[in-house]
Parts: C-alpha cells; structure tokens; sequence
DNA sequence: ATGAGTATGTAATCAATGATTACATGGAGG
DNA sequence: CCTCCATGTAATCATTGATTACATACTCAT
C-alpha cells in the first residue's frame, strides 16, 4: 500500500500518505497526553504526520473536526477499558461490579487525564457530530444503570430513588475524576499516590451509604 | 480624575486611561461570560476598553496574567456570594449550613458557568500567582470544615471518617457543578429548570447518607 | 513652578495558528 | 490509454499573543 510507486526514491514519501487521517487523529492524541487539549493544533499534527499545512484539512473541516475524531477515540478506548475491567468481576454480584465500575472509571481518568478531560467536557468537539462517542458514552451509562438496576433487584441496596442514586453516583465519581484532572490534589497536599487510595474510599464509603447491610 | 486635561475636546479620551487594569478586567470577565473562558482575548479586551493592542501588556504580563486576575475576582464574588447566603442560615445547626452551603455554591456554580470554570478548572490561569484565590477559596474550604466538624460535635452525624466525608461532598457537589458547566445534563434529557431542583435532590441524598437521624 | 524620571499608552512589527484557494499529483475505472 | 476525482502542496489571509521603539503626561524633589 505504501510502497506502490515504485520509481519513487524509497527514502521519499510517496504524494498519497495512505490514511492520513488515522495518523492526523493519532498524533493529535498524542499532543494531547503530551501538553494537554489546547496543545492541539492542526499544524502540529501535520508537521509530525510530514504534510503540509493544509493537508488535514482535505480530512477534516476544521481542528473542531478533527478534536471531535479524536475524542470519538478516546471515548472508545474509554469503554473498552471499562469493559475490559468489569470482564472479570462475579455476575451474580452487582454491587460488587458496580464498585469495580467506579474504580475502572476513575483508574482510567486518573490515567488519561488530558483524553478524560477531551471527552467529558463538551468544549472541545461538537457532540451532535461525534455518533459513535455518543453511542459509546449511551452504553456506558446503560451498563451503570443496569448494574445499579440489578443490585435493588437483588435487595442490596436500601430503598431509594434509584435515579438519584444513579446521578448522585455520577456526579461523585466525575467530581473526583475532574478534581483530579483539574489539579485540586497537590493544591489540597494529597499526594499523587494517595489519590488513588482516596478514590476507593471515596467511592467504598459511597456504596456504603446505599447499600442495605450498613 | 479623568476630566484632569481641560485643553483636550471633551469627547477625546485622556491619554492616560485612569485604572486600564479594572477595566481590562472586567472587560475579560464580560467574555467569559459570553463566550467561554476561551472567548478572552487581550485585543478584544483592549478593543472594549478603546486602547491600543499593546496597552494591556503595561498591566498584564500575558494573557494568562490577565485570566489570573479575572480568576481571582471570579473567586472573590465565589465567596462574597456564599457567605452572603450563609449569613441568613440558624447559627444553632451546623448540618442546614452545610446543606445551605452546598446549595448555594451550586447555584452560583450554575449561574455563573463560565467563571466557575475559569476558577475551578486550574487551566486557565497561574495558581501560584494568584495568591488572593488562593486564600479565599482556602477560607471557603475552612468553612466547610468547621460546619461539618461543628455537625459531628453537636452529634447530628454518624460515626465516620470527617475527612473522606468532607472530600466526598466536595466531589458531589463538584461534580454536579461540572456536570452542568460541562453540558451534561442537556445531553441527558434533564431541562434546564430540573437541574436546580435535582441538585438539591443530590445534596439532601447526601446528607441523608451521613445525617445520624436516617 | 519646573525639570527629571517614571508610568502608561501607541504604532509597528513578528511568529504561530486556523482557514481558504489555486494548482499539482497520481490512483481508479471506463 | 485517458479522464475523473481524491488527496496533497504552495501561497495567502485574518486573528492573536507578544515585543520593541517611541510618545505622552503624571509625580515629585528641588
């Protein structure tokens, strides 16, 4: 695929670059790890894919499009991480998976703060063109949903609005997440290590309170 | 003070401005406001205050310099506001300040969106240089102590770890905040009316869960 | 008062970036 | 083989943050 226009010297590039797209999104990720979202530029992507200036944007519209792509990614690997975690906790236990899935929520976060922060604050792409995030991000609220669904079902948790326990969950994890995210911690003299013990407890002490055996 | 120079026409603008530095600023905060804490641009601010694109940089080191400062009166109204609201609460029951605490620090939060994010978010300006914020949001933070420490004397809470549950409300309620600044909510099928009322929803749950009486 | 020194504003300029346009290249299919 | 079209390049523009040389006028010691 690369290597078509034989004539070409092999150190050249050839004209077409091959999916330029893919290496456009995946260098943008990349600058995003590296120095956070507003690192991102169009130019800077383009400059470590070896195109010209203008070349990104035969693939995309603006960098509003092309951050969009790039949080399509992320939110993907966001839920694929998710999953991957919750694979291997007991089915027959859901509040036990639904632990497991505030932890994987957050270990994740906490990981991949700038991808995190790309995907959930709304500010970087456009929602309404970005499907797949929306589907991905729909299934993961389904899944939580579901699991806390299943525990009241199960007669684990004391009676309770489930809707506000859904959303009182949420807003306690993606406060921590942010937190995080936002730099509160050092401010706050927590050390980078200890957040992540905080998180259990924060979350232990959540479940805690919902759950019937307190 | 600005009427100094008799021998310019009345309509002309003294050379010297008289306090450029408020006036950059609260142009900078009237931004924000209306397009987002990306929206603030030095020229722009210049051009509202009628100065010259240089200009600001005779107060501001940078841009960054100036969001410090839009930042640190953001926070000074942050807390002017919840102290305000505290003041009408009963001295005699720490555990309703804290719930008026939580309560108005969410409806500041939603109502001014764009400089809550500039303060919380940790992005958009210098930390250390900003040692005003620094101290009013660490006074914000000693309330909330105190009122929860005052809660657990008087015995309106359970047995627990004061500190977890402090870092605990403060995610909620962050997150909350967030997940409103961050457009959550319009994407989860909540107008914009039940939010007011599902944040004190989230706070009451809160508090149910650590309250002794529950 | 008055002249020196300083604070504050202006104009001109630079580099980086997002975006657009005209043109070049070459792969795919009739 | 030749045409069409997707994809890349080069040149260009407007906007913005930032710097520098210069202009203005406020302040203060004498």
């Amino acid at each position: 695929m690369s290597a078509k226009s034989g004539r070409l010297p092999p150190a050249e590039r050839p004209y077409h670059h091959g999916d330029l797209r893919r290496v456009l999104t995946d260098a943008a990720l990349k600058l995003a790890e590296e120095g956070g979202p507003e690192a991102v530029s169009v130019r800077e992507a383009a400059r470590r894919a070896g195109v010209s200036a203008g070349a990104p944007f035969r693939h995309f519209e603006s960098r509003h499009a092309l951050m969009t792509a790039v949080a399509e990614e992320a939110q993907r690997r966001f839920r694929a991480e998710i999953e991957r975690a919750l694979a291997g906790a007991p089915a027959d236990d859901p509040l036990q998976r639904f632990r497991k899935l505030g932890l994987a929520y957050l270990r994740w976060a906490m990981k991949n703060p700038a991808h995190f922060e790309i995907i959930s604050s709304g500010r970087h792409f456009d929602h309404d063109a970005a499907a797949a995030l929306s589907h991905d991000n729909a299934e993961l609220v389904a899944l939580t949903e579901r699991t806390l669904a299943e525990a009241s079902e199960k007669g684990q948790l004391k009676p309770a609005d489930l809707k506000q326990v859904q959303i009182a969950g949420r807003a306690l994890v993606y406060g921590f997440a942010r937190m995080n995210v936002d730099g509160h911690f050092p401010r706050w003299g927590v050390a980078r290590g200890e957040a992540g013990r905080m998180a259990e407890a924060v979350i232990d002490l959540f479940i805690k309170g919902i759950a019937k055996t307190a």
